[in-house]
RNA sequence: GCCUCGGUAGCCUAGCCCGGUGGGGCAUCGCCUUGGUAAGGCGGUGGUCGCGGGUUCAAAUCCCGCCCGAGGCUCCA
């Protein structure tokens, strides 16, 4: 911040005409001071209010000494050319005369955001004229900034990288033939070198444009995506299945608040050991921060619970919508890496470690299943254990068995020391069009929250004893698994395959096409049929040619397409235009239906999220 | 957050270097066409040229700042 404090005998100035949008509201008419120290201010890049405090003291300083009672604080662009923003310059200025005034100094100011004229006497003594510089100081900085103690301890993280292959074997990485591990050997790259090879706008984006699935909300922070109803009807149909898959697992679902108090004990210490930069939210007096995870609603919940061995493993399942992660904005990427995402959380609290390691194999094999009828599976992705040597050393056979069960060759990260708040974790990672790796389900050893939160369970014989934790997302954030879904779909195309998604998350499994209006009401028929079946069908009812009509249904990536016309009705069976085979297959409607349902046997079902005939429907996207 | 590149109608894009009334395609709306497996025809509507400032008689075009996106760095529980 810079000052020019000048003390005048009168100061007179009057607002001309609004500089920028956020200029202050004044009148045009002009003011007229006496006897007045007028700070002409500049706020800079970094200031902030302890700044603004700071150069109030100063002044205050000159007014005891010289005898005068008032200030003028006068925005003044013209000192500094490393300007503040206006909004936050404006923030500074406002704290500044908020700040004079409760410390009772006649306190005036000119308006900020206007071109203003003025006219001024400056007494002739030597300390009438100065000039300041505050810099804000090193300490006020890092209290403003907030980063965990874990997001800079990782930066010192020294990490020993191997491959693990499913006989046991571990291999330094540099030794490993990845001649039959493509996949594996661009993931480990991506994790150890941090090697980048691509210029493409990542695939995924323009395809959920294009399917008007989901895009980006400019009115928002970046990050956050809007989803129109067919992306919505995905992310939902998502979200019920892996919600569906940790009930039978036997998880308890819970719902949790978003945001916490900065100050509650646990909380501050457990962002401490969380490499993540948090959203922080001011209201009246608290200080909160929005969650990043289930961890905090969860484990304050199981503080307070009652519990003992005979109820372990106790499982505590959430879908976060959503969970907050404030990531930088230069790796802020389409659906890869979001601010606010949905992620299923599910928290195993275990009484040893062999009952640990018994769940978290139970959960690996439960993940892999998950993904798999998702419609990911092991050759789609791959698999990274990191653990501590400490602990490697004691549990070589578990590690190894996990490997093992996997079944291909997996990425190891070995750390010296343990610099997180778990000792051991996996986590499956989709290896992109770009060849950039983003996790999808993981899970974790934790050795530490149960002492920080206070949770413990009462054992055999009556004593209590801190739990170990398993943190496990069973399939990743949801956002990331369309992202992959997207990806995969992609990659397909490229192999020249024509793209799909899955048949029980494609948003109009069925469409059809009546070659005039005259055949609208056989096809309605046909469609009632399939909807008591609970199948997706649209009827393309738009004036347009049959190719047209073809063509758009191709783009949207429809799973079964039907041309409906004379030949049909004398027929009575149909032509199913098959994406997945590229063939013209003619059937019955009742066998199409069998070989939907079979298809999509236990997964969840919605119906179609958009009116039924095309003609009645808006564009979102292009 | 830093570096590089970009932002023109709902979408794609020409024009920018070298300043002088922004052009095309798709979509949307209307009319004609009722078609047999990936784009039928004609016409109309639609633009703060990302936002703000500057230079100039004149700015989509030149300069500065900001916002948003992409790539890279970094990071990724």
């Amino acid at each position: 911040m810079r000052i020019l404090q000048l003390h005048s005998n009168f100061i007179e100035f009057q607002p001309i005409q609004k500089e920028i949008a956020i200029a202050e509201d004044a009148e045009k008419k002009s003011t007229r001071l006496e006897e007045i120290l007028v700070l002409f201010t500049a706020v800079e890049e970094g200031d902030d209010e302890a700044t603004a405090r700071q150069a109030i003291d100063q002044a205050r300083e000159f007014l005891e000494k010289q005898k005068v009672t008032r200030i003028l604080i006068y925005p003044y662009a013209h000192l500094s050319s490393n300007l503040a923003k206006p909004s936050e310059a404006l923030k500074i200025v406002k704290t500044m005369e908020a700040y004079a005034r409760g410390k009772g100094v006649e306190t005036f100011r000119a308006p900020f955001g206007w071109n203003k004229q003025f006219t001024i006497s400056i007494k002739g003594h030597p300390l009438a004229e100065q000039s300041r510089a505050i810099i804000p100081s090193k300490e006020e900085e890092k209290k403003e900034e907030k980063i965990s103690e874990a997001a800079k301890a990782e930066e010192k993280l020294e990490s020993f990288w191997f491959i693990l292959q499913p006989d046991g074997k571990m291999i330094p990485v540099e030794d490993f033939d990845f001649s039959m591990h493509k996949e594996l050997e661009k993931f480990a790259k991506y994790e150890i070198s941090k090697v980048r090879a691509t210029q493409q706008m990542p695939p995924h984006v323009t395809s959920m444009k294009k399917l008007e699935l989901a895009d980006y909300e400019p009115g928002s922070d970046p990050g956050h995506i809007r989803w129109y109803p067919k992306g919505r009807l995905m992310k939902s149909l998502l979200e019920q299945f892996v919600t569906a898959k940790m009930a039978e697992y036997g998880a308890m679902e819970v719902e949790t608040p978003v945001m916490y108090d900065f100050q509650h004990p646990s909380l501050a210490d457990y962002l401490n050991r969380f490499p993540a930069r948090q959203y922080l939210l001011k209201s009246e007096d608290k200080e909160l921060f929005l969650r990043f995870a289930a961890c905090f609603g969860q484990f304050l919940m199981v503080h307070d619970a009652q519990f003992s061995y005979r109820h372990m493993p106790l499982k505590i399942y959430e879908l976060t919508r959503y969970s907050f992660r404030r990531e930088k904005s230069g790796e802020v990427v389409g659906l890869r890496r979001l601010r606010a995402f949905s992620m299923p959380d599910c928290h195993a609290f275990c009484t040893d470690l062999q009952q640990a390691e018994k769940e978290f194999m139970t959960r690996f094999k439960l993940c892999i299943q998950v993904l798999e009828e998702i419609g990911l599976s092991k050759e789609n992705y791959e698999a990274a254990i990191r653990f501590t040597k400490d602990f490697y050393e004691k549990n070589k056979k578990f590690i190894a068995s996990l490997a093992e069960t996997f079944g291909k060759p997996v990425l190891v990260e070995m750390w010296k020391e343990r610099f997180f708040y778990f000792v051991l974790k996996w986590d499956f990672n989709y290896v992109d069009n770009q060849s950039k790796a983003a996790a999808l389900s993981t899970d974790q050893v934790d050795v530490e929250n149960a002492k920080r939160y206070e949770i413990s369970y009462v054992n055999e014989k009556g004593e209590k004893h801190n739990p170990l934790i398993l943190h496990c997302s069973p399939s990743g954030a949801i956002e990331r698994v369309v992202y992959a879904l997207l990806e995969k779909a992609h990659k397909e195309q490229q192999e020249g395959k024509a793209p799909m998604l899955p048949l029980w998350l494609s948003p109009t499994q069925v469409r059809l096409i009546p070659t005039s209006d005259e055949f609208l009401s056989h096809v309605e028929k046909i469609a009632e049929k399939m909807e008591r079946n609970s199948i997706r069908v649209d009827i393309d009812d738009r004036a347009m040619t049959l190719q047209k009509r073809i063509r758009e249904a191709e783009m949207e990536w429809i799973p079964y397409t039907v041309v409906f016309g004379q030949r049909e009705v004398e027929s009575g069976a149909f032509p199913v235009r098959d994406r997945k085979t590229k063939d013209l297959r003619p059937m019955k409607p009742e066998d199409l239906i069998k070989e939907i349902l079979e298809n999509v046997k236990n997964k969840p079902f919605k119906p179609l999220p958009l009116p039924k005939y095309l003609s009645k429907r808006p564009q979102f996207y292009g």
